[in-house]
Order: structure tokens, then sequence, then C-alpha cells
DNA sequence: GCACGATTCAAACGCCCGTTTGAATCATGC
DNA sequence: GCATGATTCAAACGGGCGTTTGAATCGTGC
């Protein structure tokens, strides 16, 4: 399909040294995050890229396989590192089973490094992502499941170790809890945070955020089955 | 503006039977939660509705105050329905302060309600509002903003007395946490569940699944602060 | 230094978008 | 039963969309 060019490499603007591939999968990063998919249109996208409209087709298909490359080149490796961390973390304890804290941090630590990590898109990946949870169109969806299914079918199989009182199917349910919350505080959305008037705008944000999510999920997952009469519908009067 | 017509009620489609308003709104709100704001278009939407293309921006001005519409018509009386079963436990509980779950409920109940309510739009209005959480339209963010202002505020206060080990900025953090986990649970995309494969199907699905968000939340909530040294970022190797 | 595949480019294609318009229709008060 | 304002309607407006095309350009192997 395409051949390899040498990146011509220009002293100021950075961005623009990059292959036509790589200043697509950029600027769709950060446009998608700001107005979304939907509202993001190639004649913008590509401007913004400093390529030619006909670029995006001729590099990736179409708007929707370009859409599913900005989400493949960040969530494949953050989703290898994640099992190859509790991996690490299964040998290193040997038999005994994990803590419910450790299995947390092997989620939560390779998201934090890609949050932090400005070179590989940083924060803007994750808000795309927190996006495209919520998204409805089937491609997005059946797009995640898939990217997503290795990875939870092995944090699942060690959490059911750490959490013995907790039956397949209640667990499964705080894993979505807790996938919601993940991806809600990673992604970072404006409206939530102006909501809670959150203020905070240090350096180290996302590292004290995840050190405060951390205990929060890890309690929630620990709790106690709930009791049927806790949560009982009030009629009226 | 406009004048009021008698419905003619046809006897067999209930919802052809409403005014013009009332069906543009049902129709937008089951198309917004199939295909989101920007991947509905309003020939499609009126199409649906069984009225004249010209009739949504003639009854609400435009496709992005018709989206307004949308959301206010639920979301107002749920989060005053909050705010009033707080009331009503505040004063039923006297001079004591209401406990962690307590609060949890008066946050839940309201919401499980109107998914519950089908004549209400159901579930359709709480995945659309799901949605417009992670949409970065601003007129959506600063919408919600407005929207959800005074609820967070009267369940903040409520929650700080229920939760005294907590400073302010940590509790916001936890409410973060909170609403991330509850608008996730009850938009309920098919793209989480189908992750970790739920199966659950019945009628009484959302009540249990409440009952198994609250004693997760209300765990959390009352978790010990975070160790600062249980999740360091694990360097290299 | 030329041939050839990979890439870039400007232009156009056909289509659908949100909105506006001005006339037709309806419902009501007089 | 007619005047009046609210509502509905078909049609059009201007513009932007994703994609395709075919020629120009580039870069490398021979």
């Amino acid at each position: 399909m395409r051949a390899q060019r040498p990146a011509r490499r220009t002293p100021a603007t950075d961005a623009l040294s990059q292959d036509t591939k790589s200043r697509i999968l950029d600027a769709a990063e950060l446009l998608f995050m700001e107005h979304g998919f939907e509202a993001t249109s190639l004649r913008q996208l590509t401007a913004a890229a400093g390529v030619n409209l006909a670029a995006v087709n001729y590099h990736f298909g179409s708007k929707e396989e370009l859409f599913q490359a900005v989400l493949t080149r960040r969530l494949d490796p953050m989703n290898q590192e994640r099992i190859d961390l509790l991996a690490r973390y299964e040998r290193e304890a040997g038999s005994k089973p994990l803590t419910c804290e450790k299995i947390l941090s092997a989620m939560l630590i390779p998201a934090l490094r890609l949050s932090r990590d400005e070179k590989r898109g940083g924060k803007h990946f994750l808000r795309v992502l927190g996006r495209a949870y919520a998204d409805p169109a089937p491609f997005i969806r059946n797009f995640l499941s898939a990217q997503y299914a290795e990875m939870i079918a092995r944090f699942k199989e060690a959490f059911l170790k750490a959490l013995p009182h907790l039956t397949k199917q209640e667990l499964t349910w705080r894993l979505h809890f807790v996938m919601g919350a993940l991806s809600y505080t990673l992604a970072g959305t404006d409206s939530l945070k102006l909501m809670l008037q959150v203020i905070t705008n240090d350096q180290d944000n996302d590292e004290l955020l995840l050190q405060r999510l951390a205990p929060f999920l890890a309690a929630g997952l620990k709790a106690p089955l709930g009791d049927a009469k806790k949560l009982e519908l009030v009629s009226g009067d």
C-alpha cells in the first residue's frame, strides 16, 4: 500500500514533521475529543493535520476506520500493559491470592501512565475513549467489546480469587461499576467537573485522582452483599 | 405562540394521539438514545414523529433547543424529586444525621422510579442522559451543569454531615465517582454489558441493579482516606 | 535517468443537512 | 360566518458532508 518516506523534520513544529498517517491520527485524536466523532468533519480534520482531504480515505479507508485506528493505537498497548502487570503481580505473589488493591493497581496504573504521557496523546485519548463508551454506534460498541474482552476476562478471574464472598454475577456488576467510575474519572468531562466545582489543575492531578479513586473502588468491591430491604421503593404519600 | 388544540384520540396508536410538541419530544428521546444528537437528523426525527419537517423549528426554535427540551422534561422533575425526598428523610430523622445509605437512596430512588416509568420515557431518557454527560458540546455541558447545580449542592451538604471524616475536596471527588458509576449503570450502554457478559433481562432488572449499586457506592463513600503509597507508579521492568 | 508503484493533490460527485419562507389550513372569538 | 392568530405544509435555500477520481508528483530500484 504505502512506502516509507524519510521524515523531513522542520525545526519548529514537531507535529508537522511526522508522516501523513501519524499527523492524521494525532489531529483526529484531538478533534474527536473536542467535538466528538459525528461533529468532526474530514475537511476540518485534514486541514488541522495539514494533509490533503483525500488522505484519510487513502490511508484508512473511511472515517469510521480512522476512528477505530485512533482507538486501537492507544488501547491495544494499554490493555496489554494491564494484562502483563497483573501477570507480574501474580508471579510475585506466588501461590497467595492478590489483594483487591493490587489487582486494581494493575488496572489503574497503565491508564495513569498513558494519561501522563504527552507523547502518546496524554489525556486527549482517554477523553475520546470515555465518550466512545457511551456512543451508541454499533461499529464503536462492537469494536470496544472485542478490544476489552481479553483484559476483562483476566481481571475478572483475578478478582474472583481475591473476593471469594462474591458470586460471579455479583462481581460482574461490581466490575461494571468500576469501569463506569474509572472511565468517567479519566475522561474528565468538563460538565461533571463544572457540576462538582472541582478546581484542581496541578500537574500531578491524575496521580492524586487515582489515589482517591483506588480506595473508593476497593472499598466498593469488598463491600458485603446488599440487603434486599435497603432500597425499597417509597410509594407516594 | 401556540394555541391549545383538543387532542383527537385515535384508538390504536397512542403515540400518534398526542399533540405535535409531545410527539416530537417522544420521537427525539428515542432517536437521540439510539443514534446520538449529531447523528439524528430532523428529517428522520419528524418522519418518526409523524409531523412536518418545519415543526421542530416552529415549536422549539432549533435542534439544539429541542435537545435541551428533551432533557428538561425529565431531568427537572427527577432532580426535584431527589431534593424533596432528601428533605423528607432529614425531617423524619429529626436532629440526627442521616446515614450514608439513606442519602444514597434519595439519589437513586427517583432515578429508579423514572427508569421504571414507561409512560415517562422509561430507560430511553436515562440513556440519552448518560450520553449527554460525556458529550463535549458546550451547549450540553453548560445546560447540564445548571440543571444539576442545586441538587448536587444539597446532597453534598448532606453527605458532609454523614461522613465527617472526609474533607470537602475528598467528598467532591467521591461524589464524582458516584455520579460516574450511577450514570453508566443507568445509561446501560450495550457495549459495557457486552464486554462484561451480563445476561439479566428480567423485569425487575433495574431494582436489582440499584440494590447492587447502593452497597457498592456506600462502601466507597465510607472508605478510609487513601494511602499515598498505595498506588505508586511502577517504573519499567 | 527512467520506469513504476506509492502518495499527494484539486476538483468534482451525489447526497443530506438545519433552517426559512410564504401560502394553505385550522380553531376560535365576535 | 368572518376575521384573526396559531399551526401545518411543501418547497426551496445555501452549505457542508464523506467519498471518488484521474492527473500530478514523489522516491526508489534498476
